[in-house]
DNA sequence: AGGATGATTGTTGCC
DNA sequence: GGCAACAATCATCCT
């Protein structure tokens, strides 16, 4: 009942707009939001491996993690994502036997194909504000960035301590 | 013992 | 326009 009236901010992000007539041009330049977009890992290791046109490097994530964990903020998580932790809890209830998120992702990604609109707007709703946060995060990041906090430095300031 | 991978889709950003 | 890569998570596998 009045699911749609819960959240009426929908960015509409993706998600075929069934019924969408937001506009989000209401906020053009004149809010003067800088465009500070910082490509930090996004696009810069991309080129090496861009290169590599030929490999399947469907392995890197975890140890790229690692090193990245500093003080950048990482990409939000997309509203499957968000359906997978809800649906993941579900899931470990109704298959205890099953915890690997491999097993659950795959259950996951069938059933989440098999959503509406309705219920996936709901996690696309969450995914945009994250992103939103995400935008500010990054911001104030260049922010210090530019104040010299960091500066590129990623080892420790002191070079001897 | 510990690092790494595997799978799910979405989002983003450069060419 | 499209592709490539990374976002979490956790059990399992390999070294």
């Amino acid at each position: 009942m009045a699911k749609e009236a819960t959240r009426s901010r929908k960015r509409s992000l993706s998600p075929p707009p069934a019924s969408a007539s937001d506009e989000r041009s209401t906020r053009t330049s004149s809010d003067s939001t800088v465009v500070l977009r910082v490509k930090f890992n996004e696009g810069t290791k991309r080129s090496s491996q861009l290169t590599q046109s030929g490999k399947k490097p469907k392995a890197k994530q975890k140890k790229i993690n690692k090193k990245l964990d500093a003080k950048k903020p990482k990409k939000p998580p997309t509203a499957f994502f968000f359906f997978l932790e809800d649906f993941r809890k579900e899931f470990q209830e109704q298959n205890p036997d099953v915890k690997s998120m491999r097993d659950i992702g795959k259950a996951c990604g069938e059933k989440w194909k098999t959503m509406t609109y309705e219920e996936k707007v709901q996690y696309y709703d969450i995914a945009t504000e994250k992103r939103a946060e995400f935008d500010r995060a990054m911001i104030e990041y260049n922010m210090k960035m530019e104040s010299g906090e960091y500066e590129e430095s990623d080892e420790e300031s002191e070079f001897d301590l």
